[in-house]
RNA sequence: GGAGGUGUGGCCGAGUGGUUUAAGGCACUGGUCUUGAAAACCAGCGACGGUUUGCGCCGUCCGUGAGUUCGAAUCUCACCACCUCCGCCA
């Protein structure tokens, strides 16, 4: 959520900035929002006052003893005409609300201007691309006899959900764990398990709500309704960033870093022809995530660091990959600035997306009142940044894809053999 | 699932319709005193919004939401969370 104020007294260089990410401010609509609210705000409060005086006068006459049938009678409309004040202010007020929680967030200066994801802007490349002496196969072929099993998901649970058997849900167990000990005894990170399914109010904390609702598995209890709408998470960002919601912190308990393996659920609405095939994008995958919480002048430092971690994860697995800062078209609706981290993948013969992290300065923190106490005593925003570390499936694809062997083995990165009792080659 | 109970500022806790403008205490901050510290004493000390160049002024907030009333922390209803006991359960 942008901060109303800066709407107020600078309305146009906010739109400006919006335009930048294909966003069309609609500012005469603003203005006349604004306008009204104004206008309703005084007229209700100027009641408010009037009542709170009038009833204070009668309770001292009453004490007294004096007659207060004249006081009473000059205030026997008040009681409606504050009401309908009151119902005309709320009504403006929440137009606004609802509006300003669809308004994205403002791309940070440093970000580069572009439509779409051709103006992303390379960082860097780390590691070569293998060459293969044999014809490589995509994770599917390479998966089948291994364990990936895409009948059985679909027999279960439909499209793009997965049974992973025996060796490869192994591989797939040993990936999180290593990230998760990666994170934690490397990076400093402390490790959650969150639920994985929230009430609404999360969702708006975070930015999933309201505008990416089709995004979402909705839930509902066996029985009845419950009384708040619950869904799925679709990554513990939610959980984990929400954890600081509506809290004041102590500046000296800044930054909070944290991180969780969790399934994450997506509908993957709108993409019905992309990706069908194999497990790049599925319903239900595990990630292991980075939240960090932080004081807001550190954010854009607490981001580069955020990326190394989230490095430090393909490094290990000695995994190709390019690092890529997504321009002001192609980033999330709450990022000031946001890297991915895309792994090759030599089927593909293309790099994919396996980590996104982003720096949402101040618009999760407005929206969840989620606070720390400055070194003057006053209670500010924190930021927000949120990345992962890595997609624990996308990684399985990578690794299945990079490691194959002629012989339709796989070898075991080196990073992950103690996972796996030692195991040097799975299948063979 | 059944029965009972509880929700008040950072914390404890008083408050059952009207100077509550939420008592009192703890914690915290500043000051006096002291060689220094502690103690004692004095003072300050919530959040959010509106308005104002500023001092300030106004409004809202006692788990949440509705309602009754000129007036609600206090009365009514619903919901949420927590606690105790019973039942069930991985």
């Amino acid at each position: 959520m942008l901060d109303i104020q800066l709407l107020r007294s600078d309305l146009n260089a906010v739109a400006d900035r919006l335009a930048s990410r294909g966003y069309t401010l609609d500012t005469d609509a603003f203005a006349s929002l604004e306008g009204e609210r104004k206008a309703l705000q005084t007229r209700m409060q100027e009641l408010q006052a009037r009542r709170n005086a009038t009833s204070k006068q009668i309770g001292e006459a009453k004490r007294k003893g004096d007659d207060v049938s004249a006081i009473m009678a000059e205030v026997a409309n008040l009681g409606d005409e504050l009401k309908a004040a009151e119902i005309a202010f709320e009504t403006v007020q929440a137009r606004l609300d609802a509006w300003l929680l669809t308004i994205p967030n403002l791309p940070h200066e440093s970000v580069p201007v572009g439509d779409d994801e051709g103006g992303n802007v390379e960082v860097r490349r780390v590691g070569v691309p293998r060459s293969f002496d044999f014809e490589v196969r995509d994770h599917v072929d390479v998966g089948a006899p291994l364990g990936l099993d895409f009948e059985t998901g679909a027999k279960l649970s439909g499209a793009r959900f997965t049974v992973l058997r025996g060796p490869i849900a192994q591989l797939h167990r040993a990936l999180a764990q290593f990230m998760l000990n990666t994170h934690t005894l490397k990076h400093g990170y402390t490790e959650m398990y969150t639920p994985y399914i929230v009430n609404d109010s999360a969702l708006y904390g975070t930015g999933q709500l309201p505008k990416f609702a089709e995004d979402m598995f909705k839930v509902t209890r066996g029985g009845d309704e419950g009384t708040v709408d619950q869904y799925l998470i679709s990554t513990s960002e939610i959980t984990l960033t929400n954890t600081v919601r509506e809290s004041v912190l102590k500046a000296a308990e800044l930054p909070i870093k944290l991180t969780a393996h969790s399934p994450c659920f997506r509908s993957e609405a709108g993409s019905y022809g992309r990706d069908t095939r194999g497990m790049i994008r599925q319903h239900q995958f595990d990630k292991v995530e980075m939240v960090q919480v932080v004081h807001p002048d550190r954010s854009f430092e607490a981001l580069e660091d955020m990326v190394g971690h989230a490095e430090a994860i393909l490094k290990a697995l000695e995994l190709p990959y390019r690092v890529v800062t997504l321009c002001t078209g192609d980033m999330g609706f709450g990022a000031t600035k946001t890297y991915d981290l895309e792994v090759w993948l030599p089927a593909q013969n293309t790099y994919r997306e396996i980590s996104s992290c982003s720096n949402m300065g101040d618009f999760q923190a407005r929206r969840m009142m989620a606070r720390f106490k400055d070194e003057d005593g006053k209670n500010r925003y924190v930021h927000t940044l949120n990345g992962s570390g890595l997609a624990v499936g996308r990684t399985l694809v990578a690794v299945l894809e990079n490691y194959q062997n002629a012989d339709g083995s796989v070898t075991v990165p080196t990073a992950l053999r103690p996972y796996l009792g030692g195991l040097e080659v799975l299948g063979a």
